[in-house]
DNA sequence: CTAGGAGCTGGAGTCGCCTCTAGGTCAAGA
DNA sequence: TCTTGACCTAGAGGCGACTCCAGCTCCTAG
């Protein structure tokens, strides 16, 4: 059954790309919306869900949310039903940063690549001179 | 004359938006395309032209460069002519690791922009339902 | 039966980038 | 004269997010 299928800690890593260091620290923060079931010897056994939501929390920590604030949001993912107008405000907040980190961004690009335009340009007319002679 | 006014460290912050303590990092990282003049009392003595590079130093740090490239880029500026390749090369790496940086941030925005539509749905719904009673 | 490899824990270490502290100088105003 | 406030230096401290280490348990293959 593949929705069942279990997963090691390795095999998490593989698949979200984080270290398998950083998956027992995400766990030690409290990031990840079902706890960790352990098998034989004490194994941390993942499912394919405990990917996904990994893969979501990765997109949020990628977009700079602080590992509090996925807690906090994972944390309310694992109260249940009744807290999704705290959820949407999370994931509003964030949205909103996200924004205009972007805009910043662009800013940013826009200085560099006029910068890059000028000693593009310079160069060429350099290399051209060398060519002329 | 304008051009040649000079300023102090805390005129300089807040022209810049860096606090003092980050103005003397900078120049001890090595920041600072002309080396700062001291004033009486060895007093730091800034001009227009100091805000103008630090300006763009914060652009390419907001924009992810770390320190010692900037150093790096600032070192060949010091320089003076000649090395303008290398200083595109610099930019132009730079450039594309923003670019890169832009696309990721835009699929974590589509993520959570989908999540909030999602979550803002149902809390509408909810919404409705309780008027409706 | 032993060597390798994956996993476990708790806690220490690292890295980047500041930020702050301690202990001082100096100039101007009350 | 005293205090305030901006500045100075060298170096310590802090924060976020991992990353790594020591020392352990298993399991499997040779």
């Amino acid at each position: 059954m593949l929705g069942s299928m279990s997963l090691s800690i390795g095999q998490v890593a593989e698949r979200t790309g984080l270290s398998v260091h950083a998956l027992r620290f995400y766990e030690k923060e409290g990031i990840l919306a079902n706890q960790v079931h352990r098998g034989p010897g004490g194994r941390r056994v993942y499912t394919q869900q405990d990917v996904d939501w990994l893969r979501m929390c990765i997109m949020l920590r990628m977009s700079g949310m602080p590992v509090p604030e996925i807690r906090r949001y994972t944390e309310l993912v694992r109260q249940g039903d009744g807290n999704e107008l705290q959820r949407l405000e999370i994931l509003k907040e964030h949205q909103e940063r996200v924004r205009q980190q972007m805009a910043q961004l662009q800013d940013c690009m826009d200085l560099i690549t006029h910068k890059v335009g000028v000693y593009q340009d310079y160069v060429n007319s350099i290399a051209a001179k060398a060519v002329g002679q």
